[in-house]
RNA sequence: GGUCCCAUCGUCUAGCCAGGUCUAGGACACCGGGUUUUCAACCCGGCGACAGGGGUUCAAAUCCCCUUGGGACUACCA
């Protein structure tokens, strides 16, 4: 490493929330400039005004936060080489622009998006890559003028000027070659006058000193147009690497639309589903979700999240979001991420955010695309679970609860604590609080899982013992886990059959399930004035005639 | 269509750059068994890969070429 300040930088555009493949750019640059000491900063890159909104920049601030990787210079902290959204930076491409139209390298163009397709599709008609056709002699003032009175776009586009070509030093890939003649002029700024992302990120890395690009495999491409911007703009060059994309199980990047998508195969699965009501659930009209039926148009999030709430399908988790609202952690995701396309060489997996700080290394990246394994994901999380401190365990817990607004909002500290403690081994937080969630049911209108009271409590008799549970238990005096954990194993030994004989019926008849916390916690969690009642609700319900 | 990238168990990968120590190591998943008050977790065991074909070499998962397969880009999106 030379003794240069590093700095790297993630540069999302706010179009929506922050989803996995930008958190996994996002972290390998941050990872990079921690590891070496050096600097990590956020740029906005928010110069497509059809597509960014404000509330998407403040999800992905929030994002990055919840994952832990902070900025050293950015929104909301401020920095020497700002401001760091783009679209405040106008000012200072146009100049940079007009510097180059003045030396010839750069030139108006007002093509139309018809005239540009046509041009496309003789390129690939003929087999031949477009480049587009750049006039022997550059309009003048007039001539642009002319073309604004007329109502043609206006852009301009930068002289690729490159006889041997390009060599892309890839600190991942090696050299990469590019044929002279493949890469055509491109328009730096459109005719709204933002620049075109190529401009934009190649000023901006030079002004805020970067020296190290980690980016996606994307672009790759993108890269000799950034080069040729250096070279003609006499700019030093960062270093690059360019990291292998993740996949998805049906192929393809991960993208996404693919939590829309899936929702759609859901709703056509579901031929008896009440169109009109899945319509108002996610707020659209019928016409509309025919649309998005045919895929001619996608719905918002909420709007998507609501017809997959209302029709009880799960969607995969796509952005970093969804995977807080499923019960992961973010030291899971941290780790999880940082292993694809990443791996340190030992045998351990399973790392914390500072030992995976310690052995980041950017030519230890993979070359080849990797498949995001959401299995894989959930081992993970139950290894992080288990080894988090519990005092951030439950932080992590407070905060899940929070954002499903789950009915274990109303226990205390020592409450929730308890559950962490007694759960360990679970997949998520969410099966936690799925586990958790008998306590705060109401005791006469427990819901029964009808599985469950048949097997149990009918077929194995299992109603029975239930009073005998009922009145022992009742004359505990001192109540803890052990006390109920005596008082069953004993019952079980007088009558000569294994604890589950006992343990299950009572599960049930508490739960309503065959799936709880251990079962002396349980008891000792619901307080026994309420275990009773629910037995004797149990009885009543499932008791009569069946009793044997 | 054009350009570029990639290729080890089902998946993530170690090994490849500096060829022999690789009958290819780990993790997840899967299968079998154990533990057990449920679900998990846990313990033990098992299945399982160098895409194919040519070279180079005493020797190739490792170097070269071709084929095949996958992926990216091909926008006045980023």
């Amino acid at each position: 490493m030379s003794d240069k300040l590093i700095v790297t930088r993630f540069a999302p555009s706010p179009t929506g929330y922050l989803h996995v493949g930008g958190a996994r750019t996002a972290l390998f640059n941050w990872l990079f400039a921690r590891h070496t000491g050096g600097k990590f900063l956020l740029r906005i890159e928010d110069t497509d005004l059809k597509r960014n909104t404000p509330t998407a920049l403040r999800q992905v601030l929030s994002d990055l936060r919840w994952l832990g990787i902070d900025w050293d210079e950015g929104p909301e902290v401020g920095g020497p080489n700002g401001p760091y959204l783009q679209s405040e930076r106008l000012e200072i491409y146009r100049s940079y622009a007009d510097r180059l139209l003045r030396e010839g390298k750069a030139y108006y163009c007002f093509d139309t998006a018809e005239e540009l397709d046509a041009m496309r599709a003789r390129a690939e008609a003929a087999k031949q890559g477009f480049v587009y056709p750049r006039p022997a002699v550059f309009p003048d003032e007039k001539e642009v003028a002319r073309a604004r009175a007329e109502g043609r776009p206006v852009a301009i586009r930068f002289v690729v000027d490159a006889p041997r070509g390009f060599v892309v030093d890839d600190l991942i890939r090696g050299k990469v070659k590019f044929g002279p003649g493949e890469v055509g002029d491109f328009i730096i700024i459109k005719s709204d006058g933002f620049p075109t992302y190529h401009f934009g990120v190649v000023i901006d890395d030079e002004l805020m000193k970067v020296t190290h690009v980690i980016r996606g495999q994307e672009h790759l491409m993108n890269t000799p147009c950034h080069q040729a911007l250096q070279d003609a703009l006499g700019f030093r060059r960062p270093a690059y690497a360019h990291m292998s994309v993740t996949v998805s199980e049906g192929g393809g990047k991960l993208s996404k639309r693919e939590r829309p998508a899936s929702l759609r195969k859901a709703i056509e699965k579901n031929a008896t589903a009440d169109r009109a009501a899945l319509a108002a659930a996610g707020g659209l009209t019928t016409e509309a979700l025919e649309d998005f039926l045919r895929g001619d148009c996608m719905p918002d999030m909420p709007a998507v999240e609501a017809m997959a709430k209302l029709l009880g399908v799960e969607l995969p988790e796509i952005n970093i979001v969804d995977f807080f609202r499923s019960g992961y952690l973010p030291e899971t995701m941290v780790n999880f991420l940082g292993f694809l396309g990443f791996n340190p060489g030992g045998e351990r997996e399973i790392l914390r955010r500072e030992e995976l700080v310690a052995v980041f290394d950017i030519d230890r990246l993979t070359k080849s695309n990797s498949l995001f394994d959401r299995r894989k994901l959930a081992a993970f999380n139950t290894e992080h679970i288990k080894m988090c401190d519990p005092e951030v365990l439950l932080r992590h817990f407070k905060a899940y609860l929070d954002e499903v607004h789950s009915p274990l909002r109303a226990a205390d500290d020592a409450m929730l604590s308890r559950m962490l403690r007694i759960c360990l081994g679970a997949r998520t937080l969410a099966e936690i609080e799925r586990k958790c969630r008998f306590v705060f049911a109401d005791d006469e209108t427990i819901e029964f899982d009808p599985a469950a009271v048949d097997k149990v409590l009918r077929k194995d008799g299992g109603v029975g013992v239930l009073p005998l549970v009922a009145r022992r238990l009742g004359e505990l005096k001192n109540v803890t886990a052990e006390a109920v954990e005596e008082i069953l194993r004993g019952l079980a030994e007088e009558k000569q059959v294994g604890l589950g004989k006992v343990a299950q019926p009572l599960r049930v008849a508490i739960t309503g399930t065959t799936i709880s916390p251990p079962i002396f916690d349980a008891v000792d969690m619901l307080g026994i004035e309420r275990t009773l009642k629910r037995i004797a609700t149990a009885v009543r319900r499932f008791g009569s005639g069946t009793s044997e």
